[in-house]
DNA sequence: CCGTTTTCGTTGAAAATTCAACATAAAATA
DNA sequence: TATTTTATGTTGAATTTTCAACGAAAACGG
C-alpha cells in the first residue's frame, strides 16, 4: 500500500492529510487496490456498491446505454479523481451507470461507510477526510451543471460552443478535451456525423481551429 | 425562530437531531429567515452566496436562461428541501443559475462555513448535521443523473417517457408532477407545443392518461 | 359572476437532427 | 513495413424538432 502514498498526495480527497496519517488511515479504512485492462468494466449498471473508487492511474468513462444502443457519457474519470461517491453515500440499490476503463486502470476502493462514520481507532484526520469528500460531492454537482448547461442547448452548434466555452473558461483559449469525436458526441448527446460537420463549419468560419482533441477558440 | 422547529423536524437536513438541540444549534449557526413573494428572485445568476437555503414553505425553481431566451429548469425546490448547497460548499464565485419563487416562499439561510466547521460552542449534533448535508449532496447528484437520463434521449417522446418512468418508479403508476406544460418542456429541454402534441399522441395510443399535472401510466 | 390573463392543444412550414453509407486518414497490430 | 482496424469527415434522404400563430379551456382577480 505504501507505494501508492505518493500518488494519493495529489488526490483532493486526501488533501491536508500528511503521509504518515494517510498511511495509517488507509489500513483503518480497509482500502483495497484493483487493476483493470482496457475496456474492462470497473462497475456495471444494475449492481450495488457502497465503495468509493479512487482512480490512481488510467482513465475511465461513466456511461449509460439505452435499449436503442445510444450511449450517453456522463463524465470521464482521470487520475486522482473519485467516482461512485454519490451512489455509495446514498446507498443506491441499483447503479444506473457503468464505469468502463478507457485504458489500463489502477483503482483504490474504500467502503463509504468507513469514511462517513469515524472509527474507534480515532484517526486524527478523519474529519478532514469527511470535509474533503463533501467538497468533492459539491464539485460533482457543479460538473453536472456544466454538462446540463451544454446539452440543454437546442442545436449541435450551440451545444458544442457551450461546451468549448466552459473548457476555455477553465483552461484558457487553447485546450485539449478528454474525448474523441464519438465520445464528445455521446457527452453532448448528439449525432457524431452532425458534430463532425459542425466542427468543420466552425473551422471554415474561423471560429476555431482543432487538431484531434486539441482545440483553440479564436 | 422557535415556531419553525416543527417544520424543520421534517427536513432531512436535520434528521436525527432533537428539538432542543436543533433550537440551540440554529442560534449557533446564525440561521436567518426571509420571505419572498410569487415570482421573486431568491438568488440570481452571477451572484456569489456561501449560504445554504432551506425551503420552509412554498416552492421555487432553479433555472438558467440563455441569450436566446431559452429557459432551462434544472430542478424544483419544495418544502423541507435544501438548495445552493453545492455552490456554497464549493465556494463558487458566480452562481450559474437563478432561483425563482413559484409562489410565496419562506426560506431559512445558514452560512455553509458554519455547517462545515464545527464551532467552539461544541454543539453535540454538529457531526450529524454534516453527515446529513453529505447525504443531501449525494441525493442532488442522483437527481441530476435522473434529469440527464431523461434529457439525453433523442426524441421528445422518449424524453417524456423516460421522465414519467422515473416518476412512476418513485411514486407508483399514478402520480403528479411538479411542472405545468411549459415547465415540463423546459425541464426536458424540448419545445412546449411539441411536448403537448406528444402527450396527446400517447393518450390516444392508450399509453397514459393525464389531467393537468396528474399522470397515470397504463 | 364576468372579464382578463394564462395555460393548453393543434397545425403547418421551416430548420435541424438523425441515420446510413461511403471515402479517407490515422492508428494499432502482426 | 504491410495489413487491418478504428476514427473522422462528408453527403443526401428521412425523421423530428422548432417556431409562429391561433382558438379553446381553465385559472385568476376584482
Amino acid at each position: 500500500m505504501e507505494k501508492y502514498i505518493k500518488i494519493l498526495e495529489n488526490c483532493p480527497l486526501f488533501e491536508g492529510i500528511d503521509d504518515d496519517s494517510l498511511s495509517r488511515m488507509l489500513v483503518c479504512l480497509g482500502a483495497k487496490i484493483k487493476t483493470y485492462g482496457k475496456k474492462a468494466m470497473i462497475m456495471s449498471e444494475g449492481m450495488a456498491s457502497g465503495e468509493v473508487g479512487i482512480m490512481l492511474s488510467g482513465r475511465a468513462q461513466i456511461t449509460q446505454t439505452d435499449y436503442y444502443g445510444n450511449r450517453n457519457i456522463f463524465s470521464k474519470v482521470g487520475p486522482y479523481e473519485v467516482f461512485n461517491e454519490a451512489f455509495a453515500c446514498a446507498q443506491t440499490k441499483s447503479l444506473p451507470v457503468s464505469i468502463v476503463a478507457d485504458e489500463p486502470c489502477c483503482v483504490m476502493f474504500i467502503d463509504c461507510d468507513h469514511i462517513l462514520h469515524t472509527c474507534s481507532n480515532n484517526c486524527g484526520f478523519h474529519q478532514q477526510l469527511i470535509y474533503n469528500l463533501m467538497k468533492d460531492l459539491a464539485m460533482k454537482t457543479i460538473r453536472f451543471h456544466e454538462k446540463i448547461e451544454a446539452t440543454s442547448k437546442r442545436t449541435t452548434r450551440e451545444k458544442l460552443l457551450a461546451y468549448l466555452n466552459i473548457c476555455a473558461k477553465k483552461q484558457g483559449n487553447t485546450f485539449s478535451i478528454p474525448f474523441d469525436r464519438q465520445e464528445l458526441a455521446d457527452y453532448l448527446e448528439v449525432d457524431r456525423s452532425g458534430l463532425s460537420a459542425e466542427i468543420s463549419k466552425l473551422r471554415k468560419e474561423g471560429v476555431l481551429t482543432c487538431r484531434k482533441n486539441q482545440f483553440s477558440l479564436l
